[in-house]
DNA sequence: CTGTTAGCGCGTTCAC
DNA sequence: GTGAACGCGCTAACAG
């Protein structure tokens, strides 16, 4: 015999009864008498039976338990997000009665180096991965060609937070609604005054004043509908572009922004990471939070080492959209077609933000 | 024919070719003359055949091009932390070269709940996950049945910093040698008293000082040895085991050992997160730091909103670390056997330690 | 360079 | 409740 792990073949050998006997009293999916079950056991104990071979149940029953799940930056900067993260923890908890995993997958842009791409070795990609279903989050760029590769490979996908094309379920959140609360709040506060404080508009990363005319739209979806919500209030708005998610991001658009000759009595943040920087340059230039200045996030996570303020934010279910697209992947495995969903932020009114500070 | 989809069989035969030189089209295993090719193209395009199934491929091969990567927390625990984060971005590139992706694995602790475990699906684990290789990362508990089960299934390990048997390459960090590294800092400095903040002793998550007995020890590898290291120069030191390492625990700590009748003069903190909640408290209470107090951390992450500060750190080589667990990977599947690794960590002395302030 | 053959290890018919 | 046989889709050998 070769020096090979054993089979359910030899196992069943083993015992003195059949490959499909042996087979189910791995797979339980047929009762077997209990003393047949006791003899299978033994003779795989014997042999170091280790389970059936992943490999090959795959093969056979067409699915592998995995759900790949895309992500188009690099690892660390994906989970730098709270809100990624949580809703990978969604996300998990959500494949979990599927018996799943999740793959991790980057879905690179080619990046037209001159390099001819390091030949390598064929490298596991949308194309090639060996996923049940697919889940696409922030996608922007590539997803189309993400969407054509895996619709031909007949892969059910879900994208969170991106424009799927028909017939794809989404998961999607009041974006623009939302922040338009959160606008309109300020109105109400009597702000006239306001900065907006943006995340990345595309993947070009540029940190600075946006210029004034409309026509360049931030390709990144979150981004745009965020923009136009609080737009719709105040359209006028100054605007700043950051890099990153970063507190550090938003320090440095907030030391810009107040630092100008006339300065805003209000900042709304597209995330709270963002607002939170944006605090911490207030306090630096002898401002108050939220007495000379309101500031307004987004997100409503947990901003860790931030007390006491608490932030007037929109709190968006995070982990909620994770379980969603989870949900919709195991509907879709069952055959049935699963739904888009949508979800809505709630204004939470935190400590920073007040009345607009009465003119000098 | 039947609906589904086709197979390399039906464009061999569409093409006119052989099956194995259709296959060898896609994989590029070898050379197909040029005609041969445009026509083998041209047939998948007119079948729609979008390349190899994965599961028959990878049964064929046995290889799987999945690395699986094990944690003990649920996912959104793990990657609050910066370093784990890191590590994995590390582990993403590392295994890049073999073309794999990353599945992520939880291997929960059974909880013994009376729940008797909701039948569900069979779920899938480290006894039936698709993997060709695993890598445990922070493991403690479960450590050992975990690697048995690997054992005996055959799957190549590689753990992160966790107490492996003989044999298992492990990557690891001379968390105690760079930890007194800190502690021999402080003592130039001239503090005598001094505090240490831990991270979780155990899977438990208590927070609070802990007696004085040194007969319990942290069951977690990472806390007990930093703990040692710190004790090496100050063995009586107050100790203050936190819950987690975060900001907030941080503060929690720094705010009950400063507001003691005899606050320390200097804090260990066993890592970023911790010091900087340990300063923010400090801030709070009307101590400056480094002047009245002196703090120092560990790990070396870029601690996001943390400007001015640059804390006194040991930097320890996250991603390397990951970039080490998935070289070791490669190398193991390749039939060479993989040494462990010992990192070290490189002290930086930032502005949040200082001289020992004059006694009152 | 291309074709032929022979399984990879399992789960599932279908009979008994 | 059990056994016999087939083939999932592909690719590694080897032969031509």
């Amino acid at each position: 015999m070769a020096t090979g792990r054993p089979t359910i073949a030899d196992v069943a050998r083993e015992a003195g009864v059949s490959p499909s006997t042996a087979s189910v009293v791995f797979s339980g999916k047929a009762p077997v008498a209990d003393a047949t079950r006791r003899r299978v056991r033994a003779a795989s104990d014997r042999l170091g039976y280790t389970g059936p071979d992943p490999r090959a149940a795959s093969l056979r029953r067409g699915r592998s338990g995995v759900v790949g799940v895309v992500f188009e930056e690099r690892l660390g900067a994906a989970f730098l997000d709270p809100v990624k993260t949580l809703m990978m923890d969604g996300l998990a908890e959500g494949v979990a009665p599927l018996g799943a995993g999740l793959l991790l997958l980057r879905d690179e842009v080619p990046a037209s180096t001159s390099e001819p791409a390091p030949p390598a070795e064929p490298a596991l990609s949308l194309e090639t991965a060996l996923v049940d279903a697919v889940v696409l989050v922030g996608a922007s760029g590539r997803l189309a060609a993400s969407l054509e590769i895996l619709r031909a490979r007949g892969i059910p996908v879900v994208v969170i937070e991106g424009d799927a094309g028909a017939g794809i379920p989404r998961i999607d959140l009041d974006n623009l609604d939302a922040q338009r609360q959160a606008a309109e709040h300020l109105r109400r506060l009597g702000h006239e005054h306001v900065a907006i404080v943006t995340l990345p508009w595309s993947g070009r990363r540029r940190r600075g004043l946006v210029a004034a005319s409309r026509e360049d739209d931030p390709s990144i979806d979150v981004t745009r509908e965020r923009l136009r919500g609080a737009r719709e209030v105040y359209p006028d708005a100054t605007v700043f572009e950051t890099a990153a998610s970063l507190i550090d991001e938003g320090w440095e658009a907030g030391a810009a922004l107040l630092r100008a000759v006339n300065p805003p009595t209000a900042v709304i943040a597209q995330s709270d990471l963002l607002a939170a920087g944006v605090i911490r340059a207030a306090e630096e230039c002898g401002l108050r939070v939220p007495q000379d200045l309101s500031v307004t996030g987004f997100d409503g996570i947990a901003l860790d080492g931030f007390a006491p303020y608490e932030l007037t934010t929109l709190a968006q279910p995070a982990a909620a959209k994770g379980r969603a697209a989870a949900d919709a992947v195991v509907r879709m495995l069952s055959g049935e077609d699963a739904a888009s969903v949508r979800f809505s932020c709630a204004f939470r009114h935190g400590n920073t933000s007040g009345l607009r500070p009465r003119l000098d």
